[in-house]
DNA sequence: ATCCCGCCGGACACCGGTGTCAACGACCCA
DNA sequence: TGGGTCGTTGACACCGGTGTCCGGCGGGAT
């Protein structure tokens, strides 16, 4: 047990007669001399209050340092001023850049974040959510992927009466309930890349089915490829599942392929990290023999060898404009750039090779 | 905009006359025929109800599906049933882990975890810290390196009278407040296995001064070498900054000594994957001239090339011990063994090359 | 039979806010 | 001058629980 510093009161307060205790709003009522429903009123920023008394009021309050109780609000507003994240994303650099842009959107709001992981396949998935949004009577929930595409979970947040936004790949419902990511710009962007690159006989590796996001980056892939008269070959594009495992299984496979491809575009990081296992089991080096494209930029892509060229997704920005709003104080100045996909260049990557 | 499915009733609730409304203890009181009173005292298991009665109660709570409102109750019990992360560990794989420990040990228990990520040099701190806890009337609040080492945030959540524990790599306090991590253990694991392959010429990245764990397991490794006769050479210590960009810069250092040290440890999985980048700017092989072993076993560890030999610490275990002790529920039966680090070997580890 | 005590249950105030509604003074119009 | 409207404020009930305290009841001691 070690000594601690002692106790001490940085912000010796008046004596206003409430001593140590947290001031409620009884006692700013009292020292402003008015009824404690005209603190609620100034709270609220209700408009029938005069100046001069709401001015009264503010001086008391910051002399104080009150703040209101979220509790007692929240049981008068019948609902708290909680937002939670519900996720069933495995990937910890995602999970951790979204609740730090959702932090980030709700600075200063004075709500704060439960997280909530839950597991889609379980059968109480639904009346998991459902016990954990009534119980706290959250004030909004934020949904991501794979949890936000699912249709049931939307009508229940609607049918309890609870914000909630959904962040997906593709809009699944109306404007004001979604942030949409842009996998399907950074798909196209893959492919212009590697196509300058010289590469014409590619393969992709796509997440699982059940993720949008595996869609539209295939898509955009695709589509990419397409504006240059390309296409992916039969065999040349599979389902992986998102994860290291699943990348060097379907990379082996692609590998053992005639005419092998020359570039691989992974539908995430991990998988492209499994395809550079993959290529070094089968004795190819990367970036001279076999380019590898990866997707998400998170810590990985620069941690593997060579480092990973990818298309970076502004998860963290996304989770910012999340939590913005859900608390309707999303920024109108907010530049739509900021939440594209972007290609971020590095050592995997190459002219495709002469044959 | 997607068509929904209807919402459905799933739980056709008996006419009991709140309709739709979720019930609540006056509900609940009016269907048993008793007082509130009588009903919080079934909640709270009160003694002094008669057995008749409380079946009585619990059974109108299980009919109806009733669950007391925890704003309300707190409200009443001045404390709510939330329990703050606060962290300040960059690294989003321990982040994760710690999260989904937590939230194992709190499963079932009504409580909801809040994430507070911080910056301890920052200069509203502490007072950010006091303002989170005091705000929310957290039931308790777990703290991780290096917050938890900080003494100043200890002294404070005391004075508040808010529950904590700290989950450190040694005891800072009274045992009730401490999950103590085996980190020592580990280092002593490394260096065992290390001159069990033959090594004699070793070097060690430590993490910041600022983390306890980074003189722990530097400690442990010195004390295992120790126990062989052996010792860390002036210059083969040297400390880093638990990052990858560290653990390139210090690698690449300890790989221009003379003569150059066999085997690697590092004080994390992220530097020891730096350590691997700087071997191959070095143009050495590993494990053939060189071993690398890192700690933490995270995700990292096995995508990188050659997957790393390192200390596994049970990150996920350690926050459910922290959730049950910050609930008061820790399992006496629970196993120490399950806190100890593990040794992994993969494939950065071979027999000290021959001179 | 009376008193006392322990067990059990209820009435009431309270936690710290908000909603409802009525009162009040100033002002305007007739 | 009387009556209506508007802006401002407060009294009071209420949100859904818990703490305090007190009363009724049955049983054993006197």
């Amino acid at each position: 047990m070690t000594e601690r510093t002692p106790p001490q009161d940085d912000e010796p307060q008046a004596e206003t007669g409430f001593g140590r205790r947290r001031p409620t709003i009884n006692d700013i009522a009292r020292l402003a001399g008015v009824s404690k429903k005209t603190v609620s009123r100034v709270i609220n920023a209700s408009p029938f209050v005069q100046q001069e008394t709401r001015d009264r009021i503010q001086q008391v309050i910051a002399e104080t340092g009150y703040v209101p109780d979220p509790q007692a609000r929240g049981l008068a507003f019948r609902r708290s001023f909680l937002i939670g994240l519900v996720y069933d994303n495995p990937n910890p650099q995602y999970v951790v850049n979204m609740q730090l842009g959702l932090l980030d959107g709700m600075r200063g709001s004075g709500f704060e974040l439960v997280v909530h992981p839950c597991e889609r396949s379980s059968p109480s998935f639904l009346a998991d959510i459902r016990a954990f949004v009534e119980r706290q009577k959250l004030f909004g929930v934020v949904l991501t992927p794979s949890v936000s595409e699912d249709e049931r979970v939307a009508s229940l947040l609607e049918e309890i009466g609870c914000e909630y936004v959904r962040v997906a790949s593709v809009s699944l419902d109306s404007p004001a309930h979604m942030i949409v990511t842009q996998d399907r710009v950074g798909g196209v962007q893959a492919a212009d890349y590697l196509v300058s690159l010289g590469h014409r006989r590619m393969a992709h590796i796509s997440g699982p089915a059940t993720f949008r996001s595996s869609h539209e980056r295939r898509g955009g892939f695709e589509d990419g490829l397409a504006g240059h008269g390309l296409k992916l070959e039969d065999g040349y594009s599979r389902e992986g599942a998102y994860t290291f495992e699943s990348g060097i299984e379907i990379g082996g496979q692609l590998l053992a392929l005639s005419p092998k491809p020359t570039a691989i575009f992974a539908g995430n990081d991990e998988m492209a990290a499994g395809v550079l296992h993959a290529a070094r089991q089968a004795g190819l080096r990367v970036p001279e023999d076999l380019t590898v494209v990866g997707f998400d930029d998170f810590q990985i892509a620069s941690r593997v060898w060579p480092a990973l060229t990818t298309v970076r997704a502004p998860t963290r920005e996304i989770g910012r404009l999340a939590g913005e709003r859900i608390l309707g104080k999303e920024d109108a100045k907010a530049n739509p750039e900021d939440r594209a996909p972007k290609l971020v260049v590095r050592d995997s990557s190459g002219p495709a090779p002469q044959t």
